[in-house]
DNA sequence: ATGGTAGCGCTGCTA
């Protein structure tokens, strides 16, 4: 089973790149972040003209989150456990069950600037997350939580440790938020199949060519329960689809990231 | 080098 994560930058700019990605990568399950497209805008035919279902969860403009999988998907639930939709404001997470194992699909609030009230929001958020897995689900059960987290977990994450101090997705508190999310009985399972390789990024600033010098971060990540880290055998950054080609317009500022691992299921 | 680019949507915010 292939699932991948992958924030988009808008799905409405960046559905044919996605449809190109889907074509020639076939991941099973791919969780979309920052689609910034509302629900009623969805292009959910053309994800099933490739064979897959689709959740989605947005308002418009900005955020906004999704799940397409070819592998079934029900029980599909935007938000936290409890939250009326009426009360979300900002569409960050949204979870489904598909081929068995429980996928979830979050964007963690950026936090702008450290000591912010969007940076206290960021870690605000990361707890309730955590509380909501507490309550929903058990670690002993197969559990697939990816998206963008916003959070370099370690210094090797980071193109220049230095470059960021001082800022955020490397604080202590973000990356204790990050290491409740291990403790609680989940694996980075990027890190599984590459334990201490470094320049591994998944966001690249768009500005000043970061890309193209490789000055990335890694805070894309798909967090498994045991079940599933047990059975991982691949894991990628798809760095191709982060290029831009000639002409057309720019690729999204993430590149995708998927971890493969043998489940009934997978197809 | 305290800049730079992209998306949305039409002004400036968010990242």
């Amino acid at each position: 089973m292939r699932i991948a994560t992958w924030n988009v930058n808008s799905l409405k700019a960046r559905l044919p790149k996605v449809e190109e990605w889907l074509s020639y990568a076939a991941p099973d399950v791919l969780c979309m972040q920052e689609t910034k497209l509302a629900d009623a805008a969805f292009p959910a035919m053309a994800f099933n003209a490739l064979g897959y279902e689709v959740a989605f969860h947005g308002n418009g403009r900005w955020n906004g989150v999704a799940i397409a999988s070819r592998v079934g998907l029900e029980q599909a639930r935007p938000g936290f456990a409890g939250e009326e939709l009426s009360e979300i404001e900002e569409c960050r997470f949204l979870t489904a069950l598909c081929g068995g194992v429980r996928v979830g699909s979050v964007y963690v609030p950026n936090g702008r600037a450290v000591g912010s009230e969007h940076y206290e929001a960021k870690l605000a958020w990361l707890e309730r997350l955590r509380d909501d897995l507490a309550e929903q689900c058990s670690p002993d059960q197969p559990i697939a939580i990816c998206g963008d987290y916003n959070i370099a977990p370690a210094d090797a994450d980071v193109f220049d440790p230095k470059a960021f101090a001082g800022a955020t997705h490397v604080t202590p508190a973000e990356r204790a938020a990050f290491s409740g999310f291990i403790e609680w009985g989940l694996f980075d399972a990027f890190r599984l199949v590459y334990p201490a390789t470094d320049r591994l990024y998944t966001w690249w600033d768009y500005r000043a060519g970061d890309f193209h010098k490789h000055r990335g971060m890694r805070i894309d990540h798909l967090l498994v329960s045991r079940p599933i880290a047990e059975r991982v055998s691949y894991a990628l950054v798809d760095r191709e689809a982060r290029k831009g080609m000639g002409g057309e317009r720019p690729p999204s500022d993430h590149a995708p990231v998927f971890v493969d691992f043998d489940w009934p299921a997978a197809r």
